[in-house]
DNA sequence: CTCTTGACTGAGG
DNA sequence: GCCTCAGCCAAGA
């Protein structure tokens, strides 16, 4: 793995910090602030590797804001529980009101 | 080395 | 708004 790669895994778990108590945002959005726009899913798949850190992983979905990756908690639906848990709205893994929790890390600049 | 598999996205119909 | 297709790129078989 070269050592770039391992940087922007770090940048994804830094910028996940980031995100607001009850706020949202995308893969996508993660990746165009690393300037990364062509590696959306790399952001997923770092995720993937989150467990065990200080990530706050449910609050990332993809651009919808769908939850995509709740099958990679423990439970079918801890993910939606965590994020309602924050007064984030979710029905049938699709969060309610996205556009007003959404957050982007470019605007936090 | 080649092929498959995605926690993704944007464009086109 | 929904569906499909095509880029994207790292990891694993």
């Amino acid at each position: 793995m070269k050592p770039e790669t391992l940087n922007f895994f770090v940048k994804v778990y830094e910028v996940a910090r980031l995100i607001p108590y009850g706020r949202v945002t995308s893969y996508g959005a993660i990746a165009r602030y690393l300037g990364a726009v062509r590696s959306a899913r790399m952001v997923g798949y770092a995720m993937n590797g989150s467990g065990g850190k200080d990530v706050p992983a449910h609050r990332v979905v993809n651009r919808k804001g769908l939850l995509t990756g709740k099958h990679h908690f423990d439970g079918t639906n801890l993910m939606q529980q965590l994020l309602e848990s924050e007064g984030i709205e979710v029905i049938d893994n699709q969060i309610q009101n996205f556009e007003k929790v959404f957050w982007d890390p470019s605007e936090a600049l």
